[in-house]
DNA sequence: TAAAAATACTCCATAGGTATTTTAT
DNA sequence: ATAAAATACCTATGGAGTATTTTTA
């Protein structure tokens, strides 16, 4: 298309650093490795790496002083993992906001038994991410949440096989 | 994977707004209508409605009234133009720091003659965006513009063809 | 009936995964 | 020797495009 140039052109200025790019880089500063990072976010090592390199790309900046094993800190990186965590914490707010808005007031969810061990941690990351939900869970046999979500009792529930 | 589940509980809780999305969001509004919006974008007006189904899933809120031309809006959506408006703000501020940083002082590029008439709007955007920038622009024959590339005479350049 | 937006589908780019190698303690 | 990160390669998902069909002023 002959229009190719200018989209190249604008993928140059339009440079948008996505969200999860940040969220990764801060995993990285908080578990202090890329690793480490990948597991706090359930992703592989690699692709903790590749998401640098693109952050690097985008940000014409490099962001660890590679090699070096104690990760040091590049000026550039600070600067970005304090934005990193400013445009993380509006999202949540903002998502805040508008569940408050949207939501009557609760958010009900089954759970296979299966998987309730997981669901601790998660359930308090929750309340971290948007402290407004009240939060109740219920366990139970997949076939009975399916039923209970069917009579809308359950905003939504996890459930094991089909 | 046994973990698929956890997976897409994750991909629940960790909603995040992508710039590109708020982008589009914004200029919907400026331009009023999506058709305009995708215009401006250079993108066509189905992938704005779709982003815009997106971005309506992801924040579990209607962003418009449907049906209505005068596309009146939604509570929802005066909170999240609001948000858009700064994290494009902030996400331009970042750029501009560290490429402060990082860069010396200014850029220059060139440009192949036949490219030279759609610059100035580019150009213009770029000082709106990256206000610290110094500017230069050459122009002249793919070949050339190459070989000073090559010699570091530009920091980019807009190429014809190969 | 003429605009504006939604829908259906197709395709390709790319983000993420696995396997492996390289690097630094 | 070992832990951590980088690299190579492959695959699948989903985002954007074209074509078309609704919709409402």
């Amino acid at each position: 298309m002959a229009h190719a140039y200018r989209e190249q052109v604008l993928k140059m200025l339009q440079r948008d650093i996505e969200v999860k790019l940040l969220r990764t880089l801060v995993a990285i500063v908080e578990e202090n490795g890329f690793a480490r990072a990948a597991k706090s976010l359930h992703v592989t090592q690699p692709t903790v790496s590749q998401q640098m390199q693109r952050l690097e790309t985008l940000v014409q900046a490099p962001l660890f002083q590679r090699g070096k094993r104690p990760l040091q800190l590049t000026p550039a990186r600070r600067e970005l993992v304090a934005h990193a965590r400013r445009v993380i914490l509006l999202n949540s707010e903002v998502l805040n906001k508008l569940s408050a808005l949207q939501n009557p007031q609760s958010f009900s969810m089954g759970c296979s038994v299966h998987l309730a061990d997981g669901l601790g941690s998660m359930i308090s990351q929750l309340a971290v991410e948007r402290p407004h939900l009240r939060c109740a869970m219920t366990t139970g046999l997949s076939s009975s949440l399916v039923d209970r979500l069917a009579r809308g009792e359950l905003e939504a529930a996890l459930l094991l096989g089909t």
